[in-house]
DNA sequence: CTGTTAGCGCATTCAG
DNA sequence: CTGAATGCGCTAACAG
C-alpha cells in the first residue's frame, strides 16, 4: 500500500505537506504543491479513508443494511452519497442477524445508517433507530423523531382502487402478505390495505371480508392458491378486480385467470405493486405503483447526511411521488 | 464509543491485558480476566475492528463487489466468513464503476475480493484479479491463475438437454441472453450452449441454427418475443423443447406457449436455470438447473481465506454439484 | 504473568 | 509557509 510518508519522501517534503496538498485547506507553495502532485501521480497514491476519519475523528461514510439490495435505489444512494463527498458500504446480515451488521457502525467504519427492507421485529427496529444515526427507506417504523422516506402506500393504493371503481369495478378484492412472524409485521401491507378500504369507504361500497386476503407465507404460490379459491366462486360472485400489494402476487392471479380460460382485463382486471420485473412477467402485464427506487435511495442519503452533520431543522418524514403505471391488466388495448 | 482503555481503566488494569484476554493468546491471571470481562459486560465494549486491523497490519475483513446480490449466497458468504473469524463487507457500484468499488480495498477496509456477478469486460476483469486477491463467484472468466467458484454450466446444459432427448423430443431449441456490449461477453452463456450443442452431437442431431437464439436486450420481453416467432411456424416445425439459459426467459416461453392455446410439457416442454424464483413463476413451474448458492458463497470465502492467509497449494478452481429440479414443464402429471 | 511503548495511516496541532 | 510531534483504537514486542 502507497502511504502518505511515501508520497512525501518521493516528493521531497514531509508528510503534513503532502496532506495540506490533498485537503487543499491550508496555504503551499506552489513549487511544493507541484511536486507533491507529481509524486501522488506517480506512485498512484490514494488516501486512505481509515486512517482518516480515525485522525479526524469524523466520518464520511454510509452503512446500508439491507437483506434485499434493489440496485436502483442504490445506484439512487451511490450518486447522492457521491456528490456529498460520501462513501457507501453495504452490510449483509441474514434475517435475524441485523445487529450484528452494526458492528461496522460501532468500529466506527461508518458514521451514520440506512436502513432497507428490514426484516426485524417493530420493537427492535426502534431501538436501533433511537440507539444510532437512522434513515429508514422504503419501509418503516414511524415513531416520534423517526427518520425515513418513501411513498405514501396508503395514498396510492387508495388511488389504485379508486381508479378501479371509476372504471365501473364492483367487487374489489385485496390481497396482501401478512404477518410472517411473531412480532414481526409487515407495515406496508397494513397500509395498503388501510388505503384499499377507505377507496371503497368513499365510494360507499361495503368491503367483503372475503375478499381480503393476508397471505401467510407470502409467495407466488399463496397468491395462486388464493386467487384459484376466489375463481371457484360462481362468476356473479367474484371479484372483478384484485388489487394486490405486491407485483408478485399479481403476477400469480394474472396467469392463474388467465390459466382458467378467463379474460384479464374484461372480466377480472388486476393491479400489482412496486413496478418490478415481475410486473411484466405476466399476459397481459401488470397495471402497478411505481415508486421512485432511485430517488428514495438519493432521499435518504441526503436525509442522513443532515443528521450526520448535525442539522437540527430538517424533514424527518419525506414521502416521495409515485405514478400509477396502466398496463393490459387493467387497460383493454394495452399490452 | 467504547475503548480498550476504558474497558482497562474500570477493570484497573493495563489495555494490554484487556486485549490479551479479549483474544485469549497469552496467559492471564483468572482474577484479572474476571475483571476485565466484568467490565467489558458492564460497558458493553466490542473490539473496533479498525484499530486491530490497523495494529496487525492484516485484514481479516473480505470485500464483496457484486451489482445483483443473492442472499443465499450472502447468507452462506456471511456463515462461512464468520466461522473463520472474518469479517464481510459488501461495496456497490453500478455498471461501469466496479473499480471504484475496489478503493475500500486499497483503503485496507478489505484483506481480499470476492467478485460475484460483475458486469465489466473480460480484460478489466482479469486486470482486477490480477491485481488484486479474488476470488470470483459464479461468472468467471477463466485465465492461469484465476479462482473460481461455480458450478460447470457446460455439463449441467448437456444433461438437461439429453433427459429431454431421451424424453423423446426431436426438435430442441436454445435461448440465451447475448451479447450486451461492446467487449462485454456473456460468459455462462456460452458455456450453456456449448453444453446444448454438445448433447446434440452426442445424439447425432444437426442443430437449427434459427433454433439458438441469443438474446439481446435479456429480458422476459424478448424471450418472449423469440418464443412467438417460433410459435408462427407449423406445428411440426417448431421446437418441441426450448432449453433456456435463464429462468427468467424460461418462464416467458411457458406464459407465451399456454397464453397461445398449447401445451405444456406435452407439446412443447421448457426447461430454465438457476432455480430462482422466477422457476415458479408460471403454470405449469419450470423444471431448472440449481445452483448451490449458499454452498457457492461459503466456498468462495473459504478459497479467498486460502488465499489472503498465504496458502499456495490450493485448488483454485472449483466446480460444486449441481441438481437437476423436475418439474411440470417438461414432467405430466407434476407442477 | 503484566505494564509500558511503538506503530499501523492520517490530519492536526504546535513550533518555527 | 513548513516540519515535527501527537493521537485516533488496537496489538505486538519488549522489559520487567
Amino acid at each position: 500500500m502507497v502511504t502518505i510518508r511515501d508520497v512525501a519522501k518521493l516528493a521531497g517534503v514531509s508528510s503534513a505537506t503532502v496532506s495540506r496538498v490533498l485537503n487543499n485547506n491550508y496555504a503551499v507553495s506552489d513549487e511544493r504543491r507541484e511536486k507533491v502532485m507529481r509524486a501522488v501521480e506517480e506512485l498512484g497514491y490514494r488516501p486512505n479513508i481509515i486512517g482518516r476519519n480515525l485522525s479526524r475523528n469524523e466520518n464520511r461514510t454510509i452503512l446500508v443494511v439491507s437483506s434485499h439490495i434493489d440496485s436502483h435505489m442504490m445506484r439512487g444512494a451511490y450518486y447522492a452519497a457521491t456528490a456529498l463527498g460520501y462513501d457507501l458500504i453495504l452490510s449483509f446480515a441474514p434475517d435475524g442477524y441485523t445487529e450484528d451488521a452494526l458492528k461496522y457502525y460501532e468500529n466506527g467504519l461508518a458514521g451514520g445508517i440506512i436502513l432497507i427492507n428490514f426484516n426485524e421485529s417493530d420493537e427492535q427496529i426502534v431501538n436501533i433507530c433511537k440507539k444510532y444515526p437512522v434513515v429508514q427507506c422504503a419501509e418503516y417504523i414511524d415513531f416520534p423523531g423517526s427518520c425515513h422516506v418513501s411513498i405514501d402506500d396508503t395514498q396510492a393504493t387508495c388511488q389504485m382502487t379508486e381508479m378501479l371503481i371509476k372504471r365501473g369495478r364492483k367487487r374489489l378484492a385485496f390481497m396482501a402478505p401478512g404477518n410472517s412472524r411473531q412480532g414481526i409485521t409487515v407495515g406496508y401491507a397494513e397500509q395498503r390495505e388501510k388505503g384499499f378500504r377507505e377507496a371503497l369507504r368513499r365510494h360507499n361500497i361495503v368491503p367483503n371480508p372475503d375478499f381480503i386476503a393476508r397471505l401467510h407465507p407470502n409467495s407466488y404460490e399463496a397468491g395462486a392458491k388464493q386467487m384459484r379459491s376466489w375463481l371457484t366462486l360462481p362468476p356473479e360472485e367474484r371479484p372483478d378486480a384484485v388489487v394486490c400489494a405486491q407485483d408478485l402476487l399479481g403476477a400469480a392471479c394474472v396467469s392463474v385467470i388467465t390459466h382458467a380460460g378467463i379474460d384479464v382485463p374484461r372480466q377480472i382486471a388486476v393491479t400489482g405493486y412496486d413496478n418490478l420485473m415481475y410486473s411484466g412477467m405476466c399476459i397481459p402485464k401488470l397495471t402497478t405503483v411505481a415508486q421512485p427506487f432511485y430517488e428514495m435511495g438519493a432521499e435518504s442519503v441526503r436525509m442522513l447526511v443532515k443528521r450526520m452533520t448535525g442539522a437540527e431543522n430538517f424533514e424527518r418524514t419525506v414521502y416521495l411521488h409515485h405514478d400509477i403505471i396502466l398496463r393490459g391488466s387493467t387497460e383493454e388495448g394495452l399490452e
